[in-house]
DNA sequence: TCAAAAAAAGTGATTACTCACATTATTTAT
DNA sequence: ATAAATAATGTGAGTAATCACTTTTTTTGA
């Protein structure tokens, strides 16, 4: 991977999450990543490719955020690592779920079950928990954490959601 | 209003809802409402004026579905209407909610607080119940409607939540 | 020296939008 | 009442700019 490609997918990534994908021409990136047009054809040649590489990285980055959760083992540290989980990514990350959000809405992308890990790890730990309905206690989990992400990337998340949750799980 | 003006609404309606606001060029919108593309810049000036119009008619319509929450009085019969409202949509609302959704994440679209009155309805509530902490409650609560009717849009919705819930909230 | 990397200079198609003009609906004056 | 005047609605051909993408030329590094 060369420095310019490196720059094209970087800039690609920030145009596509904060602008939308449509709204991002080829011209665009190239002047934001100072690089030719025609490079970005060369590495990628399409826009639609560059778009799937990015998604291919998306989806590396936001496995590696979910990683420690799975590495849990304790029942307990597994909720509070996963309610805590928006509030310690880091804002470079950002762009990153932002792109993943807005992308869900698209025709083309096709949500086909990736987080059905990360719901039944949740499962196995509402079951390890006692929980009666680990199954549904599992999506309503992933609903929250998804819902915190979004209102901290819509800048209007409250801290003190943390701990109201923390309570409600007993934690 | 004229039978074209409001079928060059509709269609954009539909359009921005499927393929998103870039996406969706005037000429494609004239196109499908049988209009000449003129009539659009007529009519709204330009796209984004489409677009902004388009927003006052979908708040209107989802003002109107919330409405039967904020009138009902006993709070039990709030949070079952709540829970079962996404599902109680018809599919011809579908697009508006999915518009506003997906307009979430454009820059331009300021979230300037349209959700204050639901989240006091929601609150008083909780109070009524004598929950804990109503505040956040009423947050968790329009988390848990949001994510149903995003489940509901993109077609990954299981019904048995929603028994889970009315367990949930003693219902 | 020469192949790969990058830039520059193109391509036709499509974009949002304008404009001159035609048609239809509404108001006004007699 | 009705013809004339005015306004509202609608069309289709045009615009320059931009779109994704291609081809040709130049630069770079081993």
């Amino acid at each position: 991977m060369t420095i310019k490609k490196e720059q094209i997918l970087e800039t690609a990534l920030h145009l596509f999450a904060k602008e939308g994908y449509s709204a991002t021409s080829t011209s665009k990136i190239a002047k934001a990543a100072g690089v030719s047009e025609g490079l970005i054809f060369r590495h990628f040649g399409n826009k639609k490719n560059l778009l799937k590489e990015l998604m291919i990285q998306t989806q590396e980055t936001i496995n590696h955020l979910f990683l420690p959760i799975f590495e849990e083992t304790d029942p307990k540290e597994v909720l509070i690592k996963t309610i805590t989980l928006p509030l310690r990514i880091d804002k470079e990350y950002y762009d990153y779920w932002r792109l993943q959000y807005k992308l869900r809405w698209e025709p083309e992308y096709t949500n086909n079950n990736k987080f059905v890990p990360i719901l039944n790890k949740f499962e196995e730990t509402f079951t390890a928990l006692n929980y009666k309905e680990p199954k549904q206690e599992a999506i309503l989990l992933n609903q929250i954490v998804n819902s915190i992400a979004i209102d901290i990337l819509l800048d209007r998340f409250n801290e003190d959601y943390i701990p109201f949750l923390k309570k409600k799980y007993k934690l």
